[in-house]
DNA sequence: CTTAATGTCTCTAGCTGCTATAGCTTCAAG
DNA sequence: CTTGAAGCTATAGCAGCTAGAGACATTAAG
């Protein structure tokens, strides 16, 4: 049995991170000991790891909770699941896509910027007169 | 002069962001009517664009502030925009780095499923199974 | 000119996903 | 047996908005 502060360790997650997770329902509420402190087991841990893994991956609580309900019912077709991680990976790309545009941008403007005045400031200029940019039918384009 | 309504139109910043941002300072409190209703002109049109392009390209509230101040002052040196706008560069190649590792991750998670019951399903098991993903020592790695 | 629809006003509360603080109790090492 | 770390609860705060309530303003049609 893990106190709450060996779980973090093995996990990555902050304490107050796990808590918190406790008190919105993502996992159980936790055993205690003599002197009211929180227990986790083997099970839990696997939980939470499932639980940071797929926040890195940046699948929202709400998806997780979904993918977690679906993996507590092991009879089921995984499709759902499927589905979750097909919209996830749409979104992924997406912002994917929309990043590299970005990104393209930014050296445009640290390339240009002319270390003088303000006045002359590419960062600046370009920042104010969206014309000059990436437009979202570009990124919409680079996407598809 | 424009009314709040249009110039949320013509920026594409919601009606409430707009009060949002004068209400945190990056506008600046707006002219009334003789009702009472906020009048906005041409310069404030421009500052709320630069705003909107900026956020639009991961900048922070609170650079965004800094860019604004700037740029208020166009006799100081550019150096300092320069070096907000290098700093979300870098931010940005980072997470383009980090977000294509996932996209790979995501892409091998969809295409190994199995389309049958959860206790088959990649998906959920790839979650679950640290080991099995791209470490933060492989995108450290893939950015540099 | 009236009426109805739409727009705007203020204020407050809520959202996601945590993080920090305060003030207390419990535990483990020396 | 003491002391310092780790734990507890509860509350409030962060970014960056978004939504709702209830009142006033403006505009377009009839």
């Amino acid at each position: 049995m893990l106190t709450i502060g060996k779980l973090s360790a093995s996990t990555g997650v902050k304490v107050p991170t796990i808590r918190y997770y406790e008190q919105i329902g993502l996992l159980p509420e936790a055993e205690r000991s003599a002197g009211n402190q929180r227990l986790y087991d083997r099970k839990t841990l696997d939980r939470l790891a499932f639980i940071r893994h797929a926040r890195e991956l940046g699948f929202s609580l709400e998806a997780i909770r979904d993918l977690l309900s679906l993996s507590d019912n092991p009879d089921h077709s995984c499709s759902a699941a499927d589905a979750i991680a097909r919209a996830q990976l749409v979104e992924v790309e997406s912002r994917l896509a929309r990043l590299a545009a970005l990104k393209a941008e930014l050296e445009r403007m640290v390339v240009q910027c002319s270390g003088n005045r303000i006045s002359d400031c590419r960062v600046i200029e370009v920042l104010g007169n969206h014309s000059l940019c990436i437009t979202d039918h570009m990124i919409e384009d680079a996407i598809h």
